[in-house]
DNA sequence: CTATAACATAGATAGATGTCAATGTGAGGT
DNA sequence: ACCTCACATTGACATCTATCTATGTTATAG
């Protein structure tokens, strides 16, 4: 992973709202109403911050008749993680 | 390490200068100066992504005569890095 | 003491960001 | 057809951010 991407992804989930969401979405797929139900946000700005998640392909989206299920891109995240696993301190 | 503090150190290396300047920091102390060659940004600007990195207790400075040296502050990064790595996809 | 080098601070500015209320859209149910 | 539910989009707004120029500060050299 290039920096410029890692930077973006830092970015995202440089949002604390946005970081627990994806720590959510560790545990498996989840709709946008149970995220929503936990979070202390509208509507919209949940939207908001799932659209910020999903154009940097972290998390993905699928939808099923009124529904919309996100899951997070584990190959993405896990690429992620390896960057930040090999800066090594000192 | 908690959430709150997890984002704000994603959200000082979700600058693409920035998280550059850790990595450099990872091969070592280097001084202002040093760093500055290296980044097509002026004094100031570098003074100012310092500041906020030293911020978060993620670098560290030191005054050295008129030089000043910056260095990762090892323990910090190395529990972020285990807040990331927690982080288990799925 | 004065000049210079290294760095910080102040002030300005354009652009990005997080949030909300209001509205649009599309699928299901009655 | 109409209504409702789940979600997206729009538009507005206050705040934050990255950057610069100009200036201040502190230490060293001559």
């Amino acid at each position: 992973m290039k920096d410029e991407e890692a930077a973006l992804i830092c970015k995202a989930i440089g949002d604390l709202n946005r970081l627990q969401i994806v720590q959510l979405l560790t545990q498996g797929e989840r709709c946008a109403c149970d995220i929503l139900e936990r979070f202390s946000i509208t509507q919209p700005t949940l939207s908001h911050h799932m659209k910020i998640l999903c154009a940097i392909n972290l998390v993905q989206a699928r939808k099923e008749g009124k529904w919309c299920h996100y899951s997070l891109n584990c190959e993405k995240f896990k690429e992620f993680k390896e960057y930040i696993g090999k800066l090594v301190c000192c």
